[in-house]
DNA sequence: CTTATAAAAAATGTATACATTTTATTTTGG
DNA sequence: CCAAAATAAAATGTATACATTTTTTATAAG
């Protein structure tokens, strides 16, 4: 139930400002109100649902002001634990994370694809910094992120350009250049996020 | 229910480590279990649970290494709101931020009231900052913090060291010093955090 | 016609009962 | 005696039914 709805609102397919209520949500997938109670708990506190005045949740509208704070605190937090994790990279996960940017390069990926290859290719050089709380908080992040990107073609317009920024990441952390990588992930951040504000307004 | 669960649990009153049931929890607090297990839901959002294998949840140990990252976090995050806040403050806050101070300095004050006075004091400037994704994320960390501050005795021995690092916060930001403002926040939270750190280990 | 009040409808919160899953215990074979 | 499988116990997940709160609609007064 929780898995279906989250991917119902993933895929985008209640519109923003949607009011939905637990009767109806529970007639729709044939379950009992209780586990979408459980369902709309997990839902808000990840950001995919909000609360609705005393009654309801609402599908949030998009919002450029989240999404600028969102990125302000990636911009702060990621290059933090990029810099924890320099010391424990090695070849093993250097070679995944190229992997996994090869797979980034393949066709037919949608916009969703893209943001999760994405994620995948930063959290396999975050995970070797061995700090679970920082990096749960990074994953958070980056995952409120993925409604907004999930839902317009921005993602792939910058598809060729994100590469290359990954790219020039991935050849400085094999040269050890903590200064650089730090930057280059910094800009691809904000870069990013640039592009998505500009887009929301 | 929940509101009772989470004072319990402020206050201490279950020990790190103790395993909770629902129904044992259903029968201490005279419900039935359907609230415990919306509060439950909501407290592990909230840092004052975990989860413990399948079945079950637990009072999370204390972990030093997840107060370091909190405080890492904030040392990124707090700055960078403050800043953002200057330009709105005005004397009226100022002088509301001032109030709070006088209060911390009150007799038979616990070290709850004192976590809780300390973070209306930041608030009341973070809130100028008119942020709100970033604020609710800073109060988030804070509050992660207190779990940590409610046991033990450490914040009434930094307690007057503290008191006089607001009061130099409080001029810088009077004078609009920004550089100083975050500076000074910047090293409130870096020494709080390493002495709690110190304390854990 | 607008506003305030009262009744009705709808939505959420909670209790009880049952189903499913997980954990603990016992039994059996080596 | 130990290990693995089977059984019993316990815990969580879910459905239904009812209570409380919130929202909407209808009604009446100004």
């Amino acid at each position: 139930m929780y898995h279906k709805l989250k991917a119902d609102l993933q895929a985008g397919r209640f519109a923003p400002g949607t009011v939905l209520k637990q009767k109806a949500l529970a007639e729709h997938y044939q379950v009992s109100r209780i586990p979408v109670r459980d369902a709309i708990l997990r839902l808000k506190n990840e950001g995919w649902l909000t609360d609705h005045g005393k009654c309801g949740v609402a599908v949030p509208e998009f919002d450029a002001n989240e999404v600028e704070d969102i990125y302000l605190m990636r911009m702060r937090l990621e290059p933090l634990l990029q810099e924890l994790a320099m010391a424990n990279l090695n070849a093993e996960i250097l070679g995944r994370a190229e992997d996994i940017l090869i797979k980034m390069a393949s066709d037919g990926l949608t916009a969703a694809d893209i943001g999760e290859l994405n994620w995948q290719f930063h959290a396999c050089i975050f995970r070797a910094a061995a700090r679970p709380t920082l990096f749960s908080m990074v994953e958070h992040l980056h995952r409120q992120c993925q409604r907004y990107i999930g839902y317009q073609s921005l993602s792939l317009n910058y598809q060729s350009r994100s590469q290359a920024e990954h790219h020039a990441l991935l050849n400085a952390l094999r040269k050890g250049d903590a200064a650089l990588a730090s930057q280059l992930l910094s800009e691809h951040i904000s870069e990013a996020g640039q592009a998505l504000v500009r887009f929301l307004r």
